[in-house]
DNA sequence: ATTATAGGTGAACGATCGTTCACTGACAAG
DNA sequence: CTTGTCAGTGAACGATCGTTCACCTATAAT
């Protein structure tokens, strides 16, 4: 017979079958979960997590994850301060890559680089882009273009000579289109996954 | 009296719903939502929503979000093929940049970089970057390293002669710790998020 | 005009939820 | 040793869920 569970275990089991059920268990579920007998022990449980801040419950009784629970990250500071004490730590915002990213999910794209055109823009061949379909590109975005038959990421630049294309490596001229300029999206982030 | 909403308007009233609550709506929430009178309607409707592949129902009849609901995006291919056309865009993998990219929620912290030394790895100040602590540093790493008191981003070379941290900058030269070195966590991901 | 289908309604039923109350045992504090 | 607190149990109750069945209306197909 194992010793009973605490509290940042039972958290830990809830925050694993949110993340592998996309859901949050209900009370039937919890009782096996937990491996409690009683729904007034899962319910006294939930009151104790919406304390630590990992679940909130509606006025409606409804049980919602918080984002510490659905694998959001602590939003730090600058590099050169590193890690704060844990108890700053604690306290830090959470954060949501997915949230913070996307605006429009059912619009935006991740793509792989597959060139250097923009290597002094520190995209390399390699990095993800999210782009994003249906948005107006704006001077100095970074946008997916189709020149030549062949899409390519490129400075979208707009001045008093009209809109051109402009790589951020020296070794790619500019490129002025002589027909219309066919833009599939903005780009919103670059993204490099190490390991 | 406003006409019958289609079924893909009903899908981003839920979607709605589901990012705003991080949870899907129970039955008595989903007939004010959707304008019914009937949870029969309820029920069926979440049939076609399976179908479409917005929600996915258990065995125990308990409703959970897919990806396609969640925020998710869609994954698609190298930067020169472009978009697909809109019948490939729909057989796309979708891709959830929190599950992609963090696989420790709690011992992964996003910082922003300030300084210039990484900048030939193509890390530029002002990125983001996500430290994953308590993961040992190997060779070639990209880690959060304390030197002189302050906190940096270098290369972990580790070699013949021993352990040392590189810069991507020739304006800053090798670092070979005389005590022991204080390594914060390896970074997982470098975000550019643009506008 | 007839038939079929889609998408809604209402009712009924058993299951589950959400909450309250009284209680118990283990453990900590005085 | 006594008292208080914590975290569980069990029971009860009304609310909500999840599902099935029969039915209706609008629309499309024949």
């Amino acid at each position: 017979m194992r010793s009973p569970l605490s509290l940042q275990e039972k958290i830990t089991l809830l925050s694993q079958f949110y993340r592998r059920e996309h859901r949050l268990p209900g009370y039937a579920e919890m009782l096996t979960l937990f491996d409690y007998r009683s729904r007034n022990a899962v319910f006294k449980l939930l009151r104790r997590m919406e304390l630590a801040g990992v679940v909130r419950i509606g006025a409606n009784g409804k049980l919602s994850a918080t984002d510490r629970l659905s694998g959001a990250i602590r939003l730090l500071g600058q590099v050169k301060a590193g890690f704060p004490s844990p108890a700053e730590e604690e306290l830090a915002d959470t954060i949501s890559l997915d949230e913070y990213l996307i605006s429009h999910p059912a619009a935006t794209f991740m793509l792989t680089v597959s060139g250097d055109s923009m290597l002094d823009a520190g995209i390399h061949p390699g990095d993800l882009v999210l782009v994003e379909k249906g948005r107006e590109a704006r001077h100095n975005d970074v946008v997916l273009a189709q020149v030549d038959g062949e899409w390519t990421l490129k400075y979208y630049i707009c001045d008093a000579h009209g809109v051109r294309l402009e790589a951020a490596n020296r070794r790619y001229p500019p490129i002025r289109p002589r027909q219309s300029l066919q833009i599939g999206g903005v780009v919103r982030a670059v993204i490099r996954k190490y390991r």
